[in-house]
DNA sequence: CGCGTGCCTTCCGTTGAGCGGAAGCGTGCT
DNA sequence: AGCACGCTTCCGCTCAACGGAAGGCACGCG
Protein backbone atom coordinates (compact mmCIF):
# COMPACT_ATOMS: atom_id res chain seq x y z
CA UNK A 1 0.00 0.00 0.00
CA UNK A 2 1.60 3.50 -1.23
CA UNK A 3 0.97 6.82 0.01
CA UNK A 4 -1.88 7.95 -1.41
CA UNK A 5 -3.79 4.30 -0.18
CA UNK A 6 -3.17 5.24 3.14
CA UNK A 7 -4.12 9.14 2.93
CA UNK A 8 -7.59 7.27 1.50
CA UNK A 9 -7.40 5.36 4.63
CA UNK A 10 -7.07 7.89 7.05
CA UNK A 11 -9.66 9.89 5.43
CA UNK A 12 -12.05 7.01 5.31
CA UNK A 13 -11.28 6.06 9.34
CA UNK A 14 -13.59 9.15 9.65
CA UNK A 15 -16.70 8.37 7.67
CA UNK A 16 -18.05 6.66 10.60
CA UNK A 17 -17.71 9.14 13.69
CA UNK A 18 -20.69 8.50 16.74
CA UNK A 19 -22.20 11.31 17.91
CA UNK A 20 -24.21 14.54 16.30
CA UNK A 21 -22.92 15.20 12.99
CA UNK A 22 -19.38 14.36 13.68
CA UNK A 23 -19.09 16.78 16.54
CA UNK A 24 -16.46 13.81 18.36
CA UNK A 25 -13.07 13.84 16.88
CA UNK A 26 -10.52 10.80 16.49
CA UNK A 27 -7.71 10.56 18.44
CA UNK A 28 -4.40 9.76 15.98
CA UNK A 29 -3.85 6.17 17.74
CA UNK A 30 -7.87 5.81 16.94
CA UNK A 31 -7.62 6.48 13.33
CA UNK A 32 -4.12 4.79 12.98
CA UNK A 33 -6.52 1.93 14.54
CA UNK A 34 -9.38 2.02 11.52
CA UNK A 35 -6.55 2.90 8.99
CA UNK A 36 -4.36 -0.30 10.20
CA UNK A 37 -1.59 2.03 9.86
CA UNK A 38 1.24 2.11 12.28
CA UNK A 39 1.21 4.97 14.98
CA UNK A 40 4.54 6.68 13.27
CA UNK A 41 3.50 6.28 9.73
CA UNK A 42 -0.10 7.50 10.76
CA UNK A 43 1.22 10.52 13.01
CA UNK A 44 3.55 11.66 9.90
CA UNK A 45 0.63 11.48 7.32
CA UNK A 46 -1.89 12.79 9.82
CA UNK A 47 0.65 16.20 10.39
CA UNK A 48 0.65 16.11 6.40
CA UNK A 49 -3.20 16.53 5.88
CA UNK A 50 -3.40 18.61 8.77
CA UNK A 51 -0.89 21.12 7.32
CA UNK A 52 -2.82 20.94 4.12
CA UNK A 53 -6.37 21.58 5.79
CA UNK A 54 -7.68 18.52 5.24
CA UNK A 55 -7.71 17.68 8.54
CA UNK A 56 -8.30 19.98 11.61
CA UNK A 57 -7.24 19.28 15.20
CA UNK A 58 -9.31 20.30 18.09
CA UNK A 59 -7.80 22.07 21.34
CA UNK A 60 -8.68 18.46 22.75
CA UNK A 61 -5.89 16.72 20.48
CA UNK A 62 -8.50 15.07 18.49
CA UNK A 63 -8.88 15.42 14.79
CA UNK A 64 -11.66 16.50 12.30
CA UNK A 65 -12.32 16.45 9.14
CA UNK A 66 -11.37 19.90 7.63
CA UNK A 67 -13.48 22.43 6.11
CA UNK A 68 -11.37 22.87 3.19
CA UNK A 69 -12.25 18.84 2.67
CA UNK A 70 -16.24 20.00 3.06
CA UNK A 71 -15.18 22.80 0.53
CA UNK A 72 -13.78 20.31 -1.79
CA UNK A 73 -16.61 17.78 -1.62
CA UNK A 74 -19.28 19.92 -1.83
CA UNK A 75 -18.61 20.23 -5.52
CA UNK A 76 -19.49 16.45 -5.25
CA UNK A 77 -21.97 16.37 -8.56
CA UNK A 78 -23.56 12.88 -7.40
CA UNK A 79 -24.50 14.37 -4.38
CA UNK A 80 -25.08 18.15 -5.03
CA UNK A 81 -26.39 18.02 -8.33
CA UNK A 82 -29.49 15.53 -7.14
CA UNK A 83 -29.80 17.70 -3.66
CA UNK A 84 -30.04 21.13 -5.68
CA UNK A 85 -32.50 20.04 -8.04
CA UNK A 86 -34.52 18.17 -5.24
CA UNK A 87 -34.18 20.82 -2.02
CA UNK A 88 -37.07 23.23 -3.73
CA UNK A 89 -39.76 20.00 -3.64
CA UNK A 90 -38.10 19.30 -0.02
CA UNK A 91 -39.05 22.20 1.19
CA UNK A 92 -42.18 22.25 -0.28
CA UNK A 93 -42.79 18.79 1.29
CA UNK A 94 -41.68 20.26 5.02
CA UNK A 95 -43.88 23.33 4.39
CA UNK A 96 -47.11 21.35 4.14
CA UNK A 97 -46.48 18.56 6.09
CA UNK A 98 -43.52 19.93 8.87
CA UNK A 99 -42.40 16.47 9.40
CA UNK A 100 -38.95 15.09 8.26
CA UNK A 101 -38.11 14.83 5.00
CA UNK A 102 -35.02 13.16 3.12
CA UNK A 103 -33.41 11.98 -0.15
CA UNK A 104 -31.58 8.54 -0.43
CA UNK A 105 -29.62 7.13 -3.24
CA UNK A 106 -28.95 3.52 -3.60
CA UNK A 107 -25.06 2.91 -3.06
CA UNK A 108 -24.34 -0.79 -3.04
CA UNK A 109 -26.90 -2.58 -0.78
CA UNK A 110 -27.71 0.81 1.40
CA UNK A 111 -29.93 3.45 1.25
CA UNK A 112 -27.41 6.71 1.46
CA UNK A 113 -29.05 10.24 2.82
CA UNK A 114 -27.91 12.73 0.95
CA UNK A 115 -30.03 15.25 2.35
CA UNK A 116 -32.51 16.21 5.24
CA UNK A 117 -34.76 18.46 6.44
CA UNK A 118 -36.66 18.84 9.65
CA UNK A 119 -38.01 21.00 11.99
CA UNK A 120 -37.74 21.78 15.65
CA UNK A 121 -41.11 19.45 16.15
CA UNK A 122 -39.72 16.63 14.05
CA UNK A 123 -39.62 13.28 15.75
CA UNK A 124 -35.81 12.84 15.75
CA UNK A 125 -34.38 10.69 13.66
CA UNK A 126 -31.33 8.83 13.26
CA UNK A 127 -30.38 9.56 9.86
CA UNK A 128 -27.42 11.85 9.51
CA UNK A 129 -27.09 13.36 5.69
CA UNK A 130 -24.27 10.50 4.87
CA UNK A 131 -24.85 8.31 6.54
CA UNK A 132 -25.84 4.90 5.25
CA UNK A 133 -28.56 2.72 6.41
CA UNK A 134 -30.37 -0.63 5.72
CA UNK A 135 -32.45 -0.89 2.86
CA UNK A 136 -34.88 -3.51 4.64
CA UNK A 137 -35.87 -1.15 7.37
CA UNK A 138 -36.18 2.15 6.13
CA UNK A 139 -38.90 3.53 3.69
CA UNK A 140 -36.54 5.07 0.87
CA UNK A 141 -34.85 1.85 1.29
CA UNK A 142 -37.44 -0.32 0.48
CA UNK A 143 -38.42 1.89 -2.23
CA UNK A 144 -34.93 1.30 -3.43
CA UNK A 145 -34.76 -2.38 -3.46
CA UNK A 146 -38.06 -2.46 -4.91
CA UNK A 147 -36.62 -1.18 -7.88
CA UNK A 148 -33.06 -2.78 -7.92
CA UNK A 149 -32.26 -5.19 -10.01
CA UNK A 150 -32.49 -8.32 -8.81
CA UNK A 151 -28.49 -8.84 -7.80
CA UNK A 152 -29.04 -6.28 -5.56
CA UNK A 153 -32.03 -8.12 -4.01
CA UNK A 154 -30.32 -11.33 -3.94
CA UNK A 155 -27.51 -9.59 -1.95
CA UNK A 156 -29.95 -8.06 0.43
CA UNK A 157 -32.00 -11.23 1.06
CA UNK A 158 -28.88 -13.03 0.97
CA UNK A 159 -27.09 -11.15 3.87
CA UNK A 160 -29.80 -11.61 6.15
CA UNK A 161 -31.81 -9.33 7.62
CA UNK A 162 -31.00 -7.40 10.68
CA UNK A 163 -33.84 -6.81 13.27
CA UNK A 164 -33.49 -2.92 13.89
CA UNK A 165 -36.95 -2.87 15.88
CA UNK A 166 -39.34 -5.71 17.00
CA UNK A 167 -41.25 -4.53 13.88
CA UNK A 168 -38.81 -5.28 11.23
CA UNK A 169 -39.07 -7.25 8.39
CA UNK A 170 -36.89 -10.12 8.95
CA UNK A 171 -38.17 -12.57 6.49
CA UNK A 172 -36.98 -12.65 3.30
CA UNK A 173 -40.43 -14.24 2.00
CA UNK A 174 -42.20 -11.07 3.35
CA UNK A 175 -39.30 -8.46 2.49
CA UNK A 176 -40.01 -9.86 -1.11
CA UNK A 177 -44.33 -9.55 -0.54
CA UNK A 178 -43.72 -5.83 0.75
CA UNK A 179 -41.02 -4.64 -2.50
CA UNK A 180 -43.72 -6.45 -4.85
CA UNK A 181 -46.78 -4.02 -3.08
CA UNK A 182 -44.19 -1.11 -3.25
CA UNK A 183 -43.81 -1.66 -6.92
CA UNK A 184 -47.56 -1.90 -7.27
CA UNK A 185 -48.76 0.86 -5.34
CA UNK A 186 -46.02 3.02 -6.34
CA UNK A 187 -44.62 4.10 -2.66
CA UNK A 188 -43.36 2.46 0.45
CA UNK A 189 -44.57 2.48 4.29
CA UNK A 190 -42.44 1.65 6.96
CA UNK A 191 -44.07 1.33 10.74
CA UNK A 192 -41.60 1.38 13.19
CA UNK A 193 -39.21 -0.52 11.70
CA UNK A 194 -36.05 1.06 11.88
CA UNK A 195 -36.61 3.25 14.84
CA UNK A 196 -39.59 2.60 17.20
CA UNK A 197 -41.82 5.85 17.14
CA UNK A 198 -41.25 6.58 13.74
CA UNK A 199 -43.05 5.66 10.33
CA UNK A 200 -42.08 6.50 6.90
CA UNK A 201 -43.66 7.13 3.40
CA UNK A 202 -41.19 6.99 0.63
CA UNK A 203 -41.78 7.32 -3.13
CA UNK A 204 -39.07 6.75 -5.79
CA UNK A 205 -37.52 9.45 -8.23
CA UNK A 206 -36.91 8.52 -11.66
CA UNK A 207 -35.25 9.92 -14.31
CA UNK A 208 -36.09 10.09 -18.45
CA UNK A 209 -35.47 6.41 -18.91
CA UNK A 210 -38.05 5.72 -15.56
CA UNK A 211 -35.18 3.91 -13.60
CA UNK A 212 -35.12 5.23 -9.74
CA UNK A 213 -32.45 7.37 -9.12
CA UNK A 214 -33.38 8.13 -5.28
CA UNK A 215 -36.18 8.42 -3.53
CA UNK A 216 -37.89 10.83 -1.17
CA UNK A 217 -39.34 10.39 2.47
CA UNK A 218 -41.47 12.04 4.81
CA UNK A 219 -40.56 10.37 8.36
CA UNK A 220 -43.55 11.00 10.56
CA UNK A 221 -43.96 10.06 14.51
CA UNK A 222 -46.01 6.60 14.46
CA UNK A 223 -48.86 7.82 17.26
CA UNK A 224 -49.89 10.39 15.65
CA UNK A 225 -49.53 10.09 11.92
CA UNK A 226 -51.04 8.10 9.37
CA UNK A 227 -49.00 7.39 6.16
CA UNK A 228 -51.47 6.26 4.30
CA UNK A 229 -52.32 10.23 4.26
CA UNK A 230 -48.81 11.23 3.90
CA UNK A 231 -48.36 9.47 0.60
CA UNK A 232 -50.57 11.63 -1.65
CA UNK A 233 -47.98 14.68 -1.10
CA UNK A 234 -45.08 12.46 -1.17
CA UNK A 235 -45.79 10.81 -4.42
CA UNK A 236 -47.21 14.24 -5.97
CA UNK A 237 -43.29 15.64 -4.80
CA UNK A 238 -41.70 12.94 -6.03
CA UNK A 239 -43.03 13.43 -9.63
CA UNK A 240 -42.14 16.78 -9.53
CA UNK A 241 -38.61 15.85 -9.18
CA UNK A 242 -38.87 13.25 -10.89
CA UNK A 243 -39.75 15.73 -13.91
CA UNK A 244 -37.09 18.11 -13.17
CA UNK A 245 -34.75 15.35 -12.95
CA UNK A 246 -35.48 14.34 -16.35
CA UNK A 247 -35.56 18.00 -17.94
CA UNK A 248 -32.03 18.67 -16.14
CA UNK A 249 -30.01 15.25 -17.08
CA UNK A 250 -31.27 15.69 -20.32
CA UNK A 251 -29.53 19.07 -20.77
CA UNK A 252 -26.16 17.61 -19.29
CA UNK A 253 -26.16 14.95 -21.51
CA UNK B 1 6.67 17.71 -2.23
CA UNK B 2 5.62 14.73 -0.67
CA UNK B 3 2.92 12.11 -2.08
CA UNK B 4 0.07 13.03 0.47
CA UNK B 5 1.05 16.84 -0.74
CA UNK B 6 0.03 15.96 -4.35
CA UNK B 7 -2.99 14.22 -3.12
CA UNK B 8 -3.97 17.53 -1.09
CA UNK B 9 -3.00 19.67 -4.51
CA UNK B 10 -4.76 17.25 -6.74
CA UNK B 11 -8.08 17.11 -4.32
CA UNK B 12 -7.90 20.92 -4.32
CA UNK B 13 -7.98 21.57 -7.91
CA UNK B 14 -11.57 20.82 -7.52
CA UNK B 15 -12.38 23.18 -5.19
CA UNK B 16 -13.32 25.73 -7.81
CA UNK B 17 -14.89 23.91 -10.14
CA UNK B 18 -17.30 26.50 -12.50
CA UNK B 19 -20.76 24.89 -13.99
CA UNK B 20 -23.90 24.13 -12.07
CA UNK B 21 -22.36 22.38 -8.08
CA UNK B 22 -19.61 21.36 -10.17
CA UNK B 23 -21.26 19.01 -12.80
CA UNK B 24 -18.30 19.67 -15.11
CA UNK B 25 -15.35 17.23 -14.43
CA UNK B 26 -11.88 17.97 -14.85
CA UNK B 27 -9.55 16.40 -17.27
CA UNK B 28 -6.16 14.60 -16.04
CA UNK B 29 -4.32 17.69 -17.64
CA UNK B 30 -6.42 20.25 -16.29
CA UNK B 31 -6.02 18.51 -12.94
CA UNK B 32 -2.08 18.23 -13.06
CA UNK B 33 -1.87 21.76 -14.30
CA UNK B 34 -3.85 22.88 -11.35
CA UNK B 35 -2.13 21.12 -9.05
CA UNK B 36 1.27 21.68 -11.01
CA UNK B 37 2.53 17.82 -10.90
CA UNK B 38 3.79 16.26 -13.79
CA UNK B 39 0.92 14.03 -16.19
CA UNK B 40 2.70 11.24 -15.71
CA UNK B 41 2.63 11.72 -12.09
CA UNK B 42 -0.72 13.11 -11.66
CA UNK B 43 -1.74 9.86 -13.88
CA UNK B 44 -0.52 7.90 -11.55
CA UNK B 45 -2.36 9.39 -8.31
CA UNK B 46 -5.69 10.22 -9.55
CA UNK B 47 -5.56 6.67 -10.66
CA UNK B 48 -4.98 5.85 -7.25
CA UNK B 49 -7.56 8.02 -5.89
CA UNK B 50 -10.18 6.56 -8.23
CA UNK B 51 -9.34 3.18 -7.35
CA UNK B 52 -9.94 4.32 -3.68
CA UNK B 53 -13.41 5.68 -4.61
CA UNK B 54 -12.61 9.34 -3.39
CA UNK B 55 -12.70 10.37 -7.38
CA UNK B 56 -14.60 8.90 -9.87
CA UNK B 57 -14.47 9.13 -13.83
CA UNK B 58 -17.48 9.97 -15.88
CA UNK B 59 -17.52 8.40 -19.14
CA UNK B 60 -16.69 11.08 -20.94
CA UNK B 61 -13.51 11.08 -19.25
CA UNK B 62 -12.96 13.58 -17.28
CA UNK B 63 -12.83 12.77 -13.12
CA UNK B 64 -14.97 14.46 -10.70
CA UNK B 65 -15.05 14.36 -6.52
CA UNK B 66 -16.03 11.37 -5.48
CA UNK B 67 -19.00 9.87 -3.73
CA UNK B 68 -17.15 8.51 -0.85
CA UNK B 69 -14.91 11.39 -0.21
CA UNK B 70 -18.58 13.50 -0.05
CA UNK B 71 -19.54 11.23 2.70
CA UNK B 72 -16.43 11.96 4.91
CA UNK B 73 -16.83 15.48 4.25
CA UNK B 74 -20.44 14.95 5.35
CA UNK B 75 -19.25 14.84 9.33
CA UNK B 76 -17.52 17.91 9.06
CA UNK B 77 -18.41 19.82 12.12
CA UNK B 78 -17.27 23.00 10.88
CA UNK B 79 -20.15 22.80 8.27
CA UNK B 80 -22.16 20.09 9.45
CA UNK B 81 -22.70 21.12 12.99
CA UNK B 82 -24.03 24.44 12.19
CA UNK B 83 -25.88 23.54 9.64
CA UNK B 84 -27.71 20.58 11.34
CA UNK B 85 -28.48 23.50 14.15
CA UNK B 86 -29.13 26.27 11.68
CA UNK B 87 -31.53 24.19 9.25
CA UNK B 88 -34.78 24.48 10.79
CA UNK B 89 -34.59 28.47 11.76
CA UNK B 90 -34.00 29.12 7.90
CA UNK B 91 -36.68 27.05 6.71
CA UNK B 92 -38.34 28.77 9.40
CA UNK B 93 -37.42 32.01 7.48
CA UNK B 94 -38.07 30.09 4.12
CA UNK B 95 -41.50 29.33 4.58
CA UNK B 96 -42.28 32.48 6.20
CA UNK B 97 -40.62 34.33 3.33
CA UNK B 98 -40.05 32.59 0.28
CA UNK B 99 -36.99 34.12 -0.32
CA UNK B 100 -33.28 32.39 -0.65
CA UNK B 101 -32.26 31.32 2.75
CA UNK B 102 -28.14 31.83 3.43
CA UNK B 103 -25.63 30.44 6.09
CA UNK B 104 -22.26 31.98 6.09
CA UNK B 105 -19.16 31.80 8.23
CA UNK B 106 -16.01 33.94 8.16
CA UNK B 107 -13.13 31.96 6.75
CA UNK B 108 -9.97 34.36 6.18
CA UNK B 109 -11.43 36.92 4.46
CA UNK B 110 -14.07 35.84 2.41
CA UNK B 111 -18.05 34.51 3.18
CA UNK B 112 -17.92 30.49 2.96
CA UNK B 113 -21.64 29.78 2.65
CA UNK B 114 -22.25 26.61 4.14
CA UNK B 115 -25.83 25.75 3.66
CA UNK B 116 -28.95 27.71 0.86
CA UNK B 117 -32.45 27.14 0.71
CA UNK B 118 -34.06 27.84 -2.23
CA UNK B 119 -37.46 27.62 -4.00
CA UNK B 120 -38.77 27.46 -7.41
CA UNK B 121 -39.96 31.46 -7.44
CA UNK B 122 -36.71 32.65 -5.35
CA UNK B 123 -34.60 35.34 -7.39
CA UNK B 124 -31.54 33.08 -8.65
CA UNK B 125 -28.37 33.70 -7.05
CA UNK B 126 -24.97 33.10 -7.40
CA UNK B 127 -24.06 31.20 -4.34
CA UNK B 128 -23.27 27.58 -4.02
CA UNK B 129 -22.80 25.78 -1.09
CA UNK B 130 -19.27 25.73 -0.26
CA UNK B 131 -18.50 28.86 -2.31
CA UNK B 132 -16.75 31.87 -1.39
CA UNK B 133 -17.49 35.00 -1.96
CA UNK B 134 -16.27 38.24 -1.01
CA UNK B 135 -17.12 40.24 2.60
CA UNK B 136 -17.18 44.25 1.26
CA UNK B 137 -20.47 42.94 -1.39
CA UNK B 138 -22.83 40.16 0.47
CA UNK B 139 -24.97 41.06 3.17
CA UNK B 140 -23.29 37.84 4.84
CA UNK B 141 -20.28 39.24 4.34
CA UNK B 142 -20.96 43.50 5.81
CA UNK B 143 -22.25 41.07 8.95
CA UNK B 144 -18.71 39.24 9.03
CA UNK B 145 -17.01 41.93 8.33
CA UNK B 146 -18.74 44.24 10.67
CA UNK B 147 -17.92 42.17 13.53
CA UNK B 148 -15.10 41.10 12.51
CA UNK B 149 -11.72 42.08 14.36
CA UNK B 150 -9.34 44.95 12.81
CA UNK B 151 -6.53 42.54 10.99
CA UNK B 152 -9.23 41.22 8.76
CA UNK B 153 -10.86 44.27 7.97
CA UNK B 154 -7.51 46.23 7.35
CA UNK B 155 -6.87 43.12 5.06
CA UNK B 156 -10.04 43.31 3.42
CA UNK B 157 -9.75 47.01 2.68
CA UNK B 158 -6.27 46.75 1.72
CA UNK B 159 -6.54 44.15 -0.79
CA UNK B 160 -8.74 46.82 -2.76
CA UNK B 161 -12.74 46.50 -3.07
CA UNK B 162 -13.45 44.92 -6.44
CA UNK B 163 -16.40 46.12 -8.26
CA UNK B 164 -19.31 43.45 -8.85
CA UNK B 165 -21.82 45.44 -10.25
CA UNK B 166 -21.92 49.39 -10.09
CA UNK B 167 -23.65 49.73 -6.66
CA UNK B 168 -20.94 47.40 -5.35
CA UNK B 169 -19.24 49.77 -2.32
CA UNK B 170 -16.04 50.44 -3.49
CA UNK B 171 -14.44 53.46 -1.32
CA UNK B 172 -12.59 51.97 1.76
CA UNK B 173 -14.09 54.99 3.65
CA UNK B 174 -17.81 54.14 2.77
CA UNK B 175 -17.11 50.40 3.94
CA UNK B 176 -16.30 51.25 7.05
CA UNK B 177 -19.21 53.41 7.59
CA UNK B 178 -21.16 51.26 6.19
CA UNK B 179 -19.81 48.66 8.51
CA UNK B 180 -20.51 50.87 11.66
CA UNK B 181 -24.36 51.25 10.45
CA UNK B 182 -24.24 47.56 10.50
CA UNK B 183 -22.65 46.95 13.98
CA UNK B 184 -25.03 49.85 15.27
CA UNK B 185 -28.19 48.47 13.69
CA UNK B 186 -27.27 44.64 14.39
CA UNK B 187 -28.01 43.67 10.37
CA UNK B 188 -26.83 44.58 7.22
CA UNK B 189 -28.49 45.62 3.61
CA UNK B 190 -26.97 44.95 0.50
CA UNK B 191 -28.67 46.18 -2.69
CA UNK B 192 -27.75 45.11 -6.07
CA UNK B 193 -23.94 44.91 -4.49
CA UNK B 194 -22.91 41.54 -5.19
CA UNK B 195 -25.94 40.76 -8.59
CA UNK B 196 -28.01 42.91 -10.39
CA UNK B 197 -31.42 42.44 -9.32
CA UNK B 198 -30.95 41.30 -6.05
CA UNK B 199 -30.64 42.52 -2.43
CA UNK B 200 -30.14 41.08 0.97
CA UNK B 201 -30.80 41.12 4.19
CA UNK B 202 -28.11 39.87 7.25
CA UNK B 203 -27.92 39.11 10.47
CA UNK B 204 -25.08 37.89 12.83
CA UNK B 205 -25.06 34.65 14.82
CA UNK B 206 -23.34 34.68 17.54
CA UNK B 207 -21.94 32.10 20.58
CA UNK B 208 -22.05 31.93 24.22
CA UNK B 209 -19.28 35.10 24.09
CA UNK B 210 -21.39 37.01 21.75
CA UNK B 211 -18.98 36.40 19.32
CA UNK B 212 -20.35 36.79 15.67
CA UNK B 213 -19.65 33.10 14.49
CA UNK B 214 -21.73 32.83 11.20
CA UNK B 215 -24.39 35.11 9.27
CA UNK B 216 -28.21 34.32 8.12
CA UNK B 217 -29.29 36.14 5.12
CA UNK B 218 -32.18 36.46 3.24
CA UNK B 219 -31.79 36.99 -0.75
CA UNK B 220 -34.83 38.75 -2.79
CA UNK B 221 -35.47 40.09 -5.94
CA UNK B 222 -34.42 43.95 -5.19
CA UNK B 223 -37.42 45.36 -8.02
CA UNK B 224 -40.06 43.46 -5.14
CA UNK B 225 -38.88 43.11 -1.99
CA UNK B 226 -37.72 45.67 0.81
CA UNK B 227 -35.18 44.96 2.57
CA UNK B 228 -35.90 46.92 5.76
CA UNK B 229 -39.28 45.16 5.59
CA UNK B 230 -37.41 41.47 5.65
CA UNK B 231 -34.92 42.46 8.83
CA UNK B 232 -37.17 42.02 11.57
CA UNK B 233 -37.80 38.00 10.63
CA UNK B 234 -34.10 37.85 9.50
CA UNK B 235 -33.25 39.32 13.23
CA UNK B 236 -35.65 36.51 14.92
CA UNK B 237 -34.19 34.20 13.48
CA UNK B 238 -30.73 34.92 14.06
CA UNK B 239 -31.72 35.46 17.83
CA UNK B 240 -33.29 32.20 18.16
CA UNK B 241 -30.18 30.05 16.03
CA UNK B 242 -27.55 31.88 18.75
CA UNK B 243 -29.39 30.73 21.92
CA UNK B 244 -29.71 27.62 20.34
CA UNK B 245 -25.98 27.70 18.86
CA UNK B 246 -25.60 28.76 22.70
CA UNK B 247 -26.48 26.26 24.47
CA UNK B 248 -25.42 23.11 22.00
CA UNK B 249 -22.07 24.00 22.17
CA UNK B 250 -21.95 25.10 25.80
CA UNK B 251 -23.34 21.20 25.79
CA UNK B 252 -20.05 20.08 23.90
CA UNK B 253 -17.79 21.77 25.41
C1' DC C 1 5.53 10.14 45.54
C1' DG C 2 6.17 6.29 42.22
C1' DC C 3 4.07 3.58 38.88
C1' DG C 4 1.19 2.35 35.08
C1' DT C 5 -1.55 3.65 31.19
C1' DG C 6 -2.76 6.13 27.25
C1' DC C 7 -1.55 9.06 23.68
C1' DC C 8 1.43 10.87 21.47
C1' DT C 9 6.19 12.82 19.28
C1' DT C 10 10.70 12.25 17.60
C1' DC C 11 14.62 9.92 15.52
C1' DC C 12 17.26 7.93 11.68
C1' DG C 13 19.41 4.00 8.78
C1' DT C 14 17.46 1.45 5.12
C1' DT C 15 15.12 0.55 0.81
C1' DG C 16 11.53 0.10 -2.34
C1' DA C 17 7.81 3.18 -3.61
C1' DG C 18 7.64 7.09 -6.20
C1' DC C 19 9.29 9.62 -9.95
C1' DG C 20 8.51 11.67 -14.60
C1' DG C 21 10.72 12.17 -19.31
C1' DA C 22 9.95 9.96 -23.28
C1' DA C 23 7.61 7.07 -26.34
C1' DG C 24 3.43 5.51 -27.94
C1' DC C 25 -1.78 5.30 -28.55
C1' DG C 26 -6.44 6.95 -29.75
C1' DT C 27 -9.55 10.47 -31.32
C1' DG C 28 -11.08 14.36 -33.79
C1' DC C 29 -10.30 18.02 -36.96
C1' DT C 30 -8.58 20.29 -41.13
C1' DA D 1 -2.15 12.64 -44.20
C1' DG D 2 -0.61 15.64 -40.50
C1' DC D 3 -1.46 17.86 -36.31
C1' DA D 4 -3.22 18.78 -31.72
C1' DC D 5 -4.96 17.13 -27.65
C1' DG D 6 -5.45 14.05 -23.94
C1' DC D 7 -4.01 10.54 -22.29
C1' DT D 8 -1.40 5.76 -21.08
C1' DT D 9 2.61 3.08 -20.43
C1' DC D 10 7.40 2.07 -19.41
C1' DC D 11 11.45 1.59 -16.42
C1' DG D 12 16.13 2.92 -14.38
C1' DC D 13 17.15 5.82 -10.72
C1' DT D 14 16.88 7.90 -6.13
C1' DC D 15 15.27 9.92 -2.19
C1' DA D 16 10.88 10.14 0.24
C1' DA D 17 8.71 7.03 3.06
C1' DC D 18 9.11 3.81 6.54
C1' DG D 19 8.13 2.43 11.46
C1' DG D 20 10.37 0.19 15.63
C1' DA D 21 12.14 2.09 19.44
C1' DA D 22 12.95 5.56 22.70
C1' DG D 23 11.30 9.30 25.09
C1' DG D 24 7.86 12.88 26.76
C1' DC D 25 3.55 14.37 28.83
C1' DA D 26 -0.74 14.11 31.35
C1' DC D 27 -3.61 11.73 34.27
C1' DG D 28 -5.25 8.50 37.70
C1' DC D 29 -4.40 5.39 41.44
C1' DG D 30 -2.45 3.31 45.60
Amino acid sequence: MGVAGKVIAILESFAHVPGAAGSRGLTLTEICRRAGLPLATGHRLVGELTGGGLLERAPDGTYRVGIRLWRIAAQTPAAAGLRELALPYMEDLYEVTHENVQLAVLREDRALYIERLRGPRSVPIVTRVGAELPLHATGVGKVLLAFADEVVQDKVMGAGLAAHTRHTIVDPGRLRAELAEVRRQGYAVTREEMTLGSCSVAAPIRDGRCRVVAAISLVARNSTADPRRLAPAVLTAARALSRDVTASWARDA
